[in-house]
DNA sequence: CGCGGTAGTGCGCAATGCGCAATAGTGTCC
DNA sequence: GGACACTATTGCGCATTGCGCACTACCGCG
């Protein structure tokens, strides 16, 4: 099975919520994810979700170095970002209860 | 907002659960989703998503003429289609779920 | 010094939903 | 009879987005 079709307009609502409470760096954010049971996630998809919603005015963003390795890029939300995350969770929502729906009935009218 | 995205990779499972219990043509499919809720659902996409599953041998066809109108191309499911289908609601359910998980908790560990 | 883990960027690909145009049959309204 | 609307299907090209892979780079360990 592939799930990664599944993820498609998902991922974006999924890195938003595990930037919610707390900022993060993508590799961090990647481990959250995976943590959360999204195992199957590549990546450069997580990378490139933090740079597009970046991008597009969700998140804020600041690199700190580390001691222990190379820099770290930190993610985190503002208000345009926490809004989307609202938005999206709802559409979601609805979705995913139109498909429920659909799956019990079947043809039925 | 965009639900297009959430689409992707579902598509497939709503068009297959319509066509469970009875047999369907390309338009009235489209219809039997839109009247499930899934107003937003692209003709093209329909079409589309039947042809594919056509070619990978998840539906029979068979075209049949109508007295009022053109013809109509209807598909049916095989058993093949039968275990996609289960396949894929679990793949749904599971994938769900997950995600519920990650929106609940946040970055929680 | 090489290797593995950490951390990020860029490139090109594949999948798939969508808009739009074209074709075509039927019925309706003027 | 002609314009239009509804039914029904096909094909084309586009946009989005997740992914694999390669590359850079930093650190500590053996």
């Amino acid at each position: 099975m592939d799930t990664s079709q599944l993820l498609k307009g998902v991922l974006d609502l999924a890195v938003l919520a595990v930037l919610k409470d707390e900022d993060g760096y993508g590799y961090d954010v990647l481990r959250r994810l995976r943590h959360g049971g999204m195992d199957e996630v590549g990546d450069a998809s997580v990378y490139g979700t933090l740079r597009r919603l970046y991008r597009a005015g969700y998140l804020t963003s600041y690199v700190v170095p580390s001691d222990e390795g190379p820099h770290r890029k930190y993610y985190g939300m503002n208000d345009a970002g926490r809004e989307r995350l609202v938005e999206s969770e709802k559409a979601w929502r609805a979705f995913a209860e139109t498909l429920d729906g659909i799956l019990r009935k079947g043809a039925a009218a």
